[in-house]
DNA sequence: ATGCCTAACACCGTTAGA
């Protein structure tokens, strides 16, 4: 082992509007100090990315965006390499749920490189119809890219908002959501073949207790009540898993005024 | 509970989210 190795924290928030969340996120990005931000639903197009703000911090900014829904972005200490502007697979699908960069990393272990994907997996609900099959599709193609990446053999970090309960143990009420998109077994079995890659699952890795959450509904009183949904993940392969060090989620963002309905994740490798 | 809450866009309501 060596030791004096510099440590990263990479973090995932699903911002749910990134232009009103301006307050709130550089708030909680000088508390914890991540070298890299994965940000999902920014709900903006890319030239209305609040840039320099984000960029006073010290951040390298990279978004892929629409008008109102969706949107993605990532931002680094270092500087990073955007690869991919879409999750492979499908082009005629449009919509703005992927980011993918490249950040080298002086002193890594073996000269590998840092890979971050900012992902915004579809909702899929309602169950019915065609947006859950949209679903099922686009964690078919994840697969299928995530299949492809683990060969490279990097430092991978695969996170975002998956809208997937991987256990009950990640649900407040398993009966209120058993119709639910996010934990129907097609669902489930689709982020089970991530694991089964070799991805892993960072905050659950180190802190396998039951109910701790990342999502919390406005509606009906979910945050006081603290029921509420682990729906946001970080996915690690192999080489990011040897380094992880520590993970955790900030409940912070959650209890402020006009908060995101989730609130953000985060891992430490020694890198 | 076709409900609850929030944001964007459009417009004084509708759509979408999870």
């Amino acid at each position: 082992m060596e030791n004096a190795r510099r440590k990263l924290t990479i973090a995932s928030f699903n911002v749910n509007s990134l232009r009103i969340r301006v307050p709130h996120l550089l708030a909680w990005m000088k508390a914890r100090a991540p070298d890299v931000v994965l940000l999902q639903e920014i709900k903006c197009l890319e030239e209305e990315v609040p840039r320099l703000e984000i960029q006073g911090m010290g951040y390298q900014v990279s978004a892929v965006g629409m008008k109102a829904r969706h949107g993605v972005a990532l931002l680094s200490k270092l500087p990073h390499r955007v690869e991919l502007t879409a999750l492979p697979g499908d082009a005629n699908d449009g919509e703005a749920r992927y980011i993918e960069a490249v950040i080298d990393l002086p002193d890594a272990p073996h000269g590998r490189p840092l890979r971050v994907a900012s992902i915004y997996l579809p909702n899929g609900n309602p169950i019915s119809t065609d947006k859950f099959t949209y679903k099922l599709a686009w964690m078919d193609r994840l697969i299928a890219h995530a299949r492809e990446l683990l060969k490279r053999e990097e430092i991978l970090v695969l996170g975002g908002d998956y809208n997937v309960c991987p256990t009950d143990e990640d649900v407040f009420d398993t009966v209120a959501m058993a119709d639910d998109a996010l934990c129907q077994p097609a669902t489930r079995q689709r982020f089970r073949a991530l694991t089964h890659l070799g991805l892993v699952d960072a905050f659950h890795a180190l802190h396998p207790e039951p109910h701790q959450y990342t999502f919390w509904d406005y509606q009906a009183g979910r945050w006081q009540r603290d029921e509420g949904l682990r729906i946001d993940h970080l996915m690690l392969s192999p080489q990011a898993a040897d380094l992880l060090d520590d993970a955790g989620i900030d409940k912070e963002p959650r209890k402020q005024d006009k908060p995101s309905d989730h609130t953000p994740i985060w891992c430490r490798l020694a890198a």
